[in-house]
RNA sequence: GGCGACGUACCCAAGUGGCUUAAGGGGACGCUCUGCAAAAGCGUUAUUCAUCGGUUCGAAUCCGAUCGUCGCCUCCA
């Protein structure tokens, strides 16, 4: 099966078939930079980066773009209520992002352009649509003609008329219908702004997006990704105010990540269920939250608990031991077959990315390959190499969840493996001359230290716990 | 009011017409291994998929009703 996934533009599972053949051109939305983002977002910039991972670990070469979006109110807000200029906070944010995602283990885009960088096609995009009718200027203020473009409403599923009763739009009297959106805002006194043919102001909301996307990955790009919420309105303006101007599709496919509640609530602000990135990551590892994310479907609803991280830790520690087990383990004679674990893995993501039956499949193979290598036969090392360089693409390379190096606890390696080394030496010895009450304290010792011991009958190994 | 999603074991979560008298993870209990542990393995934990009807040779999967939960329609990943 090729790869398939969902596409909201058509409702359905689609096979994948990229403009060009072996390529991908892929946006997710990123973040406005306001503030530190938090774990919602970090869930849908997670399971975009594991995307575009599978599509590397299939074979594809991904030109990989996320926005960074650093001019919008929001940020002068921040900026007016700390009395800063509101690039700085946008400065400041843009950093923390970049640090941020590096430690959630999400690889950076292949590029990272910025709204204040792209200003330029920004206002020659507004000003095609201007020329071309679809956009008209009001004292400085330009704004989309919803009316001018006919398939409004084609990806959120939304009637114009609908829209236009709902009360909840702003009544503007400057505007044509409710409905339409600004371009392009004029700027009060002392806000940041920019020279344009309406006077100085600033991009609207959903225009960076567009311009940006089309600047690198051109007219047509294969996929357009972003949270559940950009649905309506972000992404049916995207794709209003692209595709009026190009007159073709603006994105081929249209990928959306399900929400992420707190205890069954909307986290916010206001309930103080709101936690950063950062909070979380002094709590848990990089790999154990995109675990947790990774056992739930990316367009299902995510319910966030101190539970679920709990079991997720616990369920990792299964997978890693199987990576560390295979390091340490004595050549054997039988043989293992990985590829039929493979396929099944495979065709669990070719089929809307469904990482929770890809874990099916993941732990399945965990659980055999334990066994074989736990039974007298061993296991042989071409199969022992296979399967490790199986986990190796699939759980480091592709779901960035393993690791191979052996975490020490941030203790100087070297030292600590020679301490280590004699630790265990001594307690063998002890055993040996069956002094459990020494080798007992050794071992309760070092636990209290965060360091775990495991005998086998092919000797000591340890690790330390985190 | 409009649009949409969902309800699977103690918890999380795949499966969406026959291969399933329902994957996988966590938890619990019993066992094997072990000096004792840990790790690993084995077994048990849903004849049942919110409820009630219907379609079908056959339904967790399709249709209808009912109950419940949630999202979007406004800044939001």
């Amino acid at each position: 099966m090729p790869i398939s996934f969902y596409n909201t533009l058509t409702r359905k599972v689609e096979e994948f078939k990229p403009i060009v053949e072996g390529r991908v051109s892929m946006y997710t939305c990123g973040p406005t930079v306001y503030d530190f983002f938090h774990i919602g977002n970090a869930r849908s910039f997670v399971m975009s980066d594991v995307v575009r991972r599978y599509f590397e670990f299939s074979g594809y070469e991904v030109n990989y773009v996320m926005n960074i979006t650093d001019i919008d109110d929001k940020i002068i807000k921040r900026g007016n209520e700390e009395n800063r200029p509101s690039s700085e906070v946008a400065e400041t944010f843009a950093t923390a992002f970049l640090e941020d995602t590096k430690r959630f283990g999400i690889r950076h885009a292949s590029t990272h352009p910025r709204a204040t960088e792209t200003m330029e096609e920004i206002i020659a995009h507004i000003k095609a649509l201007v020329d071309k009718g679809a956009a008209y200027e009001v004292d400085g203020d330009v704004y989309f003609r919803v009316s001018a473009f006919k398939e409004y409403g084609k990806l959120s599923g939304k009637k114009i008329e609908d829209l236009q009763i709902g009360a909840r739009i702003e009544a503007d009297d400057r505007k044509e219908n409710p409905v339409d959106f600004s371009l392009w805002k004029s700027a009060k006194p002392g806000e940041p702004s920019w020279d344009s043919p309406w006077g100085k102001g600033r991009p609207g909301w959903h225009i960076e997006c567009s311009v940006m996307s089309q600047k690198y990955l051109g007219k047509t790009f294969d996929i357009h990704a972003g949270g559940n919420d950009l649905i309506f309105p972000h992404h049916e303006n995207e794709i209003a105010q692209s595709e009026a101007l190009t007159g073709e599709p603006f994105a081929h496919y249209w990928m959306h990540f399900g929400f992420l509640n707190i205890d069954n609530e909307k986290m916010s602000k206001s309930l103080g269920n709101f936690f950063t990135a950062r909070d979380i990551l002094e709590k848990y590892s990089a790999e154990v939250i995109r675990f947790y994310y990774m056992q739930t479907h990316y367009r299902s609803p995510l319910n966030f608990t101190h539970e679920g991280l709990e079991a997720a830790k616990t369920g990792l520690q299964k997978l890693q031991g199987l990576y560390d087990a295979l390091e340490d383990a004595k050549t054997g004679s039988a043989s293992f077959d990985v590829a039929a674990h493979e396929q099944r893995f495979i065709d669990a993501m070719n089929d809307d990315f469904n990482t929770s039956a890809a874990f099916g499949a993941l732990f399945d193979m965990t659980r055999e390959a334990n066994t074989a290598l736990h039974a007298d036969t061993g296991m042989d090392d071409a199969s022992r190499a296979s399967l490790r360089d199986f986990l190796q693409r699939s759980c480091e390379g592709v779901f960035g969840i393993l690791s191979s190096e052996k975490d020490d606890g941030g203790a100087s390696s070297a030292l600590l493996d020679g301490v280590m080394q004699l630790m265990i030496e001594l307690r063998a010895e002890a055993r040996n001359e069956k002094q459990w009450a020494l080798s007992d304290r050794i071992r309760d010792g070092l636990k209290e230290l965060g360091i775990v011991l495991e005998d086998s009958r092919d000797g000591t190994r340890w690790k330390t716990t985190t």
